[in-house]
DNA sequence: GGTATTGTATACCGATCAATACAGAAAAGA
DNA sequence: TCTTTTCTGTATTGATCGGTATACAATACC
C-alpha cells in the first residue's frame, strides 16, 4: 500500500461506527454534519476527504449496519428447519436487536430515512430498496417452504411476507417511541401466534 | 365578531389543509416554511399572525388531521358489535385510508416526527402521546371484548393491541414506501387471519 | 374625513446547513 | 535535505433555516 503523505490521524473504522450510531438515532436527515464529526472526532475536512460526502458516509453506515447489526435476523431465516421457526427466529431476534442496550433503539434502515421526508433522495431510495429486499427474502423462504409442503399450495407467500415485513417495521416505531424489550417480545409472541391463521387459511 | 382592522385576505381553514397536506408529505422537520407559504399561498407574516409558529402550526393541522382523516377507523371500533368484527374494520379502513388518491401515503401521526430525529421535540412528544392513544384505544375495545365473554379471561389483550397497532404503524411505512392498495389491504387481510390464533391462545 | 386596528408584502435577521479554500503539519521517496 | 503527497485545523463559502422589523394597505369606529 502506497502510504505516501501525512498519515490519517484516526481510526476510518471506528469512525464510521459513529458516524453509523449518529444516523441510526438521527436519521440521515436529523444528522447534521456537527453531529456527525463531533461524534466522530474530526473534522470536516477529515470527513470529507475519508468519506467524500454525507451521502457516501451514509451509505457506508448503511453497509456497516447490515454488515454487524441483527444479522441473526435474516441468517437465521435460512438456517431454521421450518418456515414457522423462521418466523419465530425473525420475530425474536428483532425485538432483541431493535432493544440492543447502548443502540439507538429500532432499525436503521426502517428509521433512517422516510421517502419525501427531506433532501435525501439518494438515502431514501436506498433504504426503500433495503426494504424491499428484506421482504422478498422472507417471501423467497416462504415459497420454499410451500415447495416442501409445510404451508399449502394456497398460501399466499407474497402477502404473508408483506404481513410479517410490516409487522417488523411497525416494531421499529415501537421501539423508537420507547417500548422495552419484553413489550417488543410480546408483539414478537403476537406475530408467532398469528402464525396458525395465516399458514392455514389463505386470504381469499 | 370584532372585524376591525384589515380582514385577513386567505381562508384559514383552506390555509391549514394545504399545511395539513405538507406536514403529511413531508413530516415536521422536512416541512420548510418555504414549502408551507408557497403551498398555502401566503406569505410568513400573514402564517405566523394566523398560527403563531411552525410548532402551533403542526399542532393544529395534526387536530385536523385527526378531526377529518380515517376517522372510521377509530369510530368503527366502538360501533363493531365484536372485536373481531371491530379489527377488521379497523385494518380494512387503514388500508384505505392509507392510499387516499390525492392524499400523500400513510399515516400523518405515525410519520410526521419520529422520536430523536429532529429539532421538534414537541412535535415528536405530541405524535408519540396520539400513538399510544391509538394502542389504548385498541386495548380498551379488546377489554370490552372480554368482559363481553368474546375473549377468553387468559388473553393479553395489552398485547394483541400492542399487536394491531404495531402492524398498523408498519403499514403507513409500506404505504410511504410506495404499496398500493391492494398490497396494503392483502396486509390488512393476514392480519385479520391471524385474529383466530391470538384471540384462541394467548401467548404465555 | 380622521384615527385606530389589523393584515400583507418586502426585505431582512442571526443561526445553521452541507461543503471547501487555504495554509501548515507529517509522512515517503529522491 | 528537498520535493511530493496527503492529512488536519481554522476559517469561510453560499444557501437555507425559522422567525421578524418595517412600511404600507384595507377595513371599522368615531
Amino acid at each position: 500500500m502506497s502510504a505516501r503523505g501525512r498519515p490519517r490521524g484516526f481510526d476510518r473504522e471506528e469512525a464510521l461506527k459513529r458516524a453509523m450510531s449518529v444516523f441510526w438515532a438521527k436519521g440521515y436527515d436529523g444528522a447534521s454534519l456537527t453531529d456527525l464529526t463531533s461524534a466522530m472526532g474530526i473534522n470536516s475536512p477529515s470527513l470529507y476527504a475519508a468519506f467524500c460526502s454525507k451521502e457516501a458516509l451514509f451509505r457506508e453506515a448503511v453497509e456497516l449496519y447490515k454488515r454487524t447489526q441483527g444479522t441473526e435476523i435474516w441468517t437465521s431465516l435460512d438456517d431454521a428447519p421450518t418456515a414457522r421457526q423462521a418466523i419465530e427466529h425473525f420475530l425474536r431476534k428483532t425485538a432483541i436487536s431493535y432493544t440492543t442496550p447502548g443502540m439507538p433503539p429500532g432499525c436503521l434502515i426502517v428509521l433512517g430515512a422516510l421517502p419525501e421526508s427531506g433532501t435525501n433522495a439518494a438515502a431514501c431510495a436506498e433504504l426503500r430498496e433495503e426494504r424491499a429486499d428484506n421482504v422478498e427474502q422472507l417471501r423467497r423462504r416462504l415459497e420454499r417452504a410451500q415447495a416442501e409442503g409445510e404451508l399449502p399450495a394456497g398460501a399466499d407467500c407474497r402477502a404473508i411476507a408483506a404481513f410479517y415485513a410490516t409487522l417488523q417495521q411497525g416494531m421499529s416505531i415501537q421501539a423508537r417511541d420507547g417500548a422495552d424489550r419484553d413489550r417488543l417480545m410480546a408483539i414478537a409472541e403476537a406475530g408467532i401466534a398469528a402464525w396458525d391463521g395465516l399458514a392455514g387459511s389463505p386470504s381469499d
